[in-house]
DNA sequence: AAAGACACCTGTCCGC
DNA sequence: TGCGGACAGGTGTCTT
């Protein structure tokens, strides 16, 4: 479900309930997620939470005892709650404060995780090694031409790449690559510096817009209130196999690569 | 080292 | 209308 748009949504949703809030309590109702919820993630019961902050897809509660790092995966939503709400099927943990205010994990495919660090959480194993912000200066074209030399990967699958450029999903490596004009099956270390220049700014201007937009709601992603997300409304290509390219009038593609769907205009995008 | 396949899990939608 | 199968917004791990 989320992508760096959807996260980053969700964290400006719950900041205002959760950070220089204290926990009262943490309540794992189903511990087998991606990894097991670890027994320490209770450390944080007692604490106030300093800060609330995303690096990539994840999202970090710091207090002075340690870090809870949760990503949502693919079907995962966080959501501010009253304590009294009764759950849900697949509301797997809820963290309770002390304004008898909850923020609920909802995750039906359980590929999501709740992690617990006492050490800097962007030195965690699952951390350490993801490549840049896409919308910080260090993301830039030079970056993805050097990283790309004599790599046969197709660029979609590049840009996908967590060790290359964080935050870049299904969703907006498809849009990105057609507002650049770029084909997703070209090999990415043939593609130019100046088509990476148009690549970069494509993914910092689909993020960026998304963000505005409160993400994308495709079936059921939902920011931390309820409210769905709007960008879906200016999706080109994503989803839309057979219709009308909005800019030529072609009919949109739809292909497999490494077994995710890309779309694409086979006439705008070379 | 890079690239591809597969794993995890449940819900929904498509085609027959 | 019902059913099986394909597919879904992610990413770590294993094999080639």
């Amino acid at each position: 479900m989320p992508e760096l748009p959807e996260v980053e949504t969700t964290r400006r949703g719950i900041s205002p309930y959760v950070v220089g809030k204290k926990v009262v309590s943490i309540i794992v109702r189903q511990p087998k997620l991606r990894w097991s919820v670890p027994e320490s993630l209770h450390e944080l019961e007692g604490e106030k939470i300093l800060s609330l902050k995303r690096r990539a897809k994840y999202l970090l509660l710091e207090s002075s005892r340690g870090t809870a790092i949760l990503h949502l995966g693919m079907s995962g939503s966080l959501r501010v709650i009253n304590v009294d709400l009764v759950p849900e099927k697949h509301d797997h943990v809820d963290i309770v404060f002390s304004t008898n205010k909850a923020i609920r994990l909802r995750d039906p495919r359980r590929f999501g995780a709740v992690l617990w660090t006492r050490d800097d959480p962007l030195q965690h194993k699952l951390l350490r090694h993801l490549g840049p912000e896409p919308l910080s200066e260090k993301f830039d074209a030079l970056l993805l031409y050097t990283m790309s030399r004599k790599r046969k990967v197709s660029v979609k699958q590049f840009i996908m790449n967590a060790q290359i450029v964080v935050g870049v999903g299904n969703i907006y490596a498809s849009e990105s690559l057609f507002m650049s004009g770029i084909s997703p099956k070209t090999a990415a270390g043939q593609i130019s510096l100046k088509r990476y220049e148009k690549l970069v700014e494509a993914i910092k201007v689909v993020l960026s817009r998304s963000i505005e937009q409160g993400g994308t709601t495709l079936r059921d992603f939902m920011q931390a209130e309820g409210k769905p997300g709007y960008f879906q409304q200016q999706l080109n290509v994503y989803g839309r196999r057979g219709e009308e390219c909005n800019v030529c009038g072609s009919l949109i593609k739809q292909i497999s690569q490494g077994q995710r769907s890309s779309f694409y205009c086979s006439s705008c995008q070379k």
